[in-house]
DNA sequence: ATGTTATAAATTATCTATAAAAGGAGAACC
DNA sequence: GGTTCTCCTTTTATAGATAATTTATAACAT
């Protein structure tokens, strides 16, 4: 007998379409065609269209009711919208994990960090930010708020990947090292001032010579 | 020829049910049956399913795959986590609204909430502040930013209505009117203060003698 | 000749109807 | 008393029908 999956495949094409959006495979304002997608999982269209129905409420697609859905497109505009509302809802999530933070959780933090630095890609960089962050917030133990904050990741991650499709080098954190530094210390307000700088980071040029006009990444 | 609505049926079903969860007519945990639902709209399962999805996304009800969609119970916990992501949200779009603003529309919010003060029912009283705070939110500008605040605030309405379900005394709104004074005078970073401290007044017993041990309506 | 409107065809989204798989309840059985 | 089997309910998915929109083509006017 064939393992019977504990999710449901409309399940299955959202979190494959997701990642496809994310990843820029599927590029912004690009037509979701839903036959076509039936027809390439091996589906109808039925779970296609609940698929569509939670990439809308994700941002990551429009639908536009009798003319179809699209992948969003994004500017320069929405990029900070959304680095503003990680920033507000990330320091709330770490002012209620501060209590809730144990040493291990700083170590293994660190570690996601040192792993990141040696990345070569932006890809697995991105994963290890995002272990990063994750370790941190989710001792806040309120849900809806890490659900809100996963779904802003994703649409930052999405801005990283679009706009360091080529090049990339691999970069040290130090934003995330002065974070875990302050917690460490117990000096919380120190390590949320500069999450909310490391989080609205975006968009915004390199600082000084080296690869000036390149957008920063996303912490 | 009848005109053939703008919107379409799965969404109609999606804003029924939420208005109906919202306002308690459907109780916490209750269950949806798809086959029902699709009946009552003269409807069939498909367009339920994906309004399922909807309301799903926007925390109103939960899903477990076979096993069928239930409306979304909630406690105490919950209650604070939404008013607490209301603050930090609410924060951030009043800032960037602030610049925005026109006397034109304090004045249409100041009417907002001296209708409220003469509501005899929970229900428009509610509608009375979402007004208010729409129109001081919605110049923020930020598309994204206004619908999680909006899905926030659905949230807080329901909690709202299953506290006052039958006792409602009309209020003043002292909060609205130092808000509005605040920005009047261009001091918005008292009217920031005032807006977070009346947001997080959620679940809180009224302070003084009067008429304590109640759920102060959510801001 | 160019641009515009009207009409026809094809593509696509949306919904209905129907079939299949899974879960739950209750009776029969060990 | 607990387990297993069967039936019924409900979710899930498929196939087919309907409606709307876009694209293409042709006729007409400027």
């Amino acid at each position: 007998m064939s393992t019977p999956p504990d999710e449901t495949v409309a399940a299955r094409i959202s979190r494959t379409l997701a990642d496809r959006i994310i990843a820029g495979a599927l590029a912004p304002g690009e037509r979701l065609r839903q036959d076509h997608i039936a027809e390439e999982f091996g589906a109808s269209h039925v779970p296609v269209r609940e698929a569509f129905r939670r990439l809308e409420a994700q941002g990551l697609a429009v639908s536009i009711p009798r003319r179809g859905v699209r992948v969003a497109s994004f500017d320069l505009n929405e990029v900070k919208e959304v680095a503003q509302m990680r920033a507000a809802l990330e320091t709330l999530a770490l002012r209620h994990a501060v209590p809730h933070l144990t040493p291990a959780i700083l170590d293994q933090a660190e570690q996601a960090t040192a792993f990141g630095d040696t990345c070569k890609d932006v890809r697995s960089w991105e994963e290890a930010n995002r272990t990063f962050h994750r370790l941190l917030l989710t001792p806040c133990r309120m849900p809806r708020l890490l659900s809100s904050i996963a779904d802003l990741q994703a649409a930052s991650a999405r801005f990283l990947f679009a706009a360091w499709r080529s090049t990339w080098d691999a970069r040290t954190d130090h934003d995330h090292r002065a974070i875990l530094a302050a917690l460490r210390q117990g000096k919380s307000d120190i390590a949320l001032a500069t999450l909310t700088r490391h989080v609205l980071r975006v968009g915004t040029p390199v600082a000084a010579g080296a690869k000036a006009r390149q957008p920063v990444p996303l912490g």
